[in-house]
DNA sequence: CACTATTGGCTAATGGGGTTAGCCTTATAG
DNA sequence: CTATAAGGCTAACCCCATTAGCCAATAGTG
């Protein structure tokens, strides 16, 4: 019954491309009413409200960055391509600064987020598959993705905040902390206590 | 020639408390003031603005956090005292996660923030002098520093976003990190092209 | 102890951002 | 061709940051 409909992904990409130009955190309803040619209220014919609008970035960030990093990996194996799904997933974010930003998100009530946690597993998943490639001693496969995933993340986020002193030199520090994680493990980790940390 | 000045420090406390209370990006003017009980206008007479509010609490969290750690490392060396800094780490950010937040800054402008710089950066020496005791066969002490840095720091980011699946094994995963990591710098890492990821 | 400069609080006001309500036009389905 | 609903608009509200200008209390100073 409806119209055609060119607005609703049409916004949220929009958006997407905003936040990547402004950042995150300065994407206002205003400033992608103007981008979009639309008076600010208009937007809510679209999207519920901003905090929406920014879950829609997110969901469909995930996705696009999922896809990356699956391009990234195809006809490698082993450590090379953890390097690079490493790699595609440290250029994917700093060419998207909003979008990644978008990526991480509050949990979101009580599960209401379904299709959220769904694509959020996806990119998971991408991570747990290579480093099956790899042939771990150590058969705790959730634990090494999350461990590959800190690192990565954590790198990107300093380095996107200005948090490394030197900018030159960050490149070959990345590619250190990625064979490092990789030699740690493939040696595995010579403890042998389970206890959690205190 | 002014009179007590009780106020300065004291607000910037009561607003690190209160970001750890309704998360940093929740933080406001508005309350605040209430917080301390005086009308928001009245503010401007301590802070600047609220970006100069959040910089203040940022400065003075890195600082608690930097203590906060070294505490940790007393009397203990190599991998255990990783260890040991690994979980204070952890530790102060989940039980100060506002202050944790404002821990992380995008560059001031041109070198504006001398004061932040410097406390950061003696944030950063505890990890590097930690690891110093660690004997790495790499003699690239900044490579491991910012690598332990960006894995810790992604780890409890992650983590505070509600981003690891099952809240259950998080304590493990942690420690597996760590470990991991700790294990990767050991055994070096075999790659030996110095070039930087493509 | 009185005097005065200054601090630290207040009210009023401005501008911007999110959001809602209600109107009106226009394309589309029938 | 026409009824309908999508999609745009203006007006209005509330919350927040920030500025201007006023006033009381306080702390040095004589």
């Amino acid at each position: 019954m409806p119209r055609a409909g060119l607005a609703l992904p049409a916004v949220i990409t929009a958006g997407a491309e905003l936040a990547d130009e402004v950042g995150l955190p300065h994407l206002t309803m205003a400033l992608l009413a103007e981008r979009v040619g639309v008076r600010t209220p208009s937007l809510y014919k679209h999207v519920e409200s901003l905090d929406a609008l920014r879950r829609g970035i997110g969901v469909q960030a995930l996705r696009e960055f999922g896809e990356a990093m699956s391009r990234a990996a195809v006809g490698r194996s082993g450590p090379d391509a953890v390097r690079a799904i490493a790699d595609a997933y440290r250029r994917w974010a700093r060419d998207h600064p909003g979008r990644y930003a978008a990526t991480l998100r509050a949990p979101a009530a009580d599960g209401a987020d379904e299709e959220y946690r769904r694509v959020s597993d996806d990119v998971v998943h991408i991570l747990f598959d290579v480093l099956a490639g790899l042939d771990l001693p150590d058969p705790n496969a959730v634990d090494a993705a999350r461990a590959l995933r800190s690192a990565l993340h954590g790198f990107v986020t300093i380095e996107a905040a200005g948090g490394f002193g030197l900018p030159r030199d960050v490149d070959r520090s990345y590619r250190f902390l990625v064979d490092t994680l990789v030699a740690g493990l493939r040696h595995g980790t010579d403890t042998r206590d389970g206890t959690a940390p205190r």
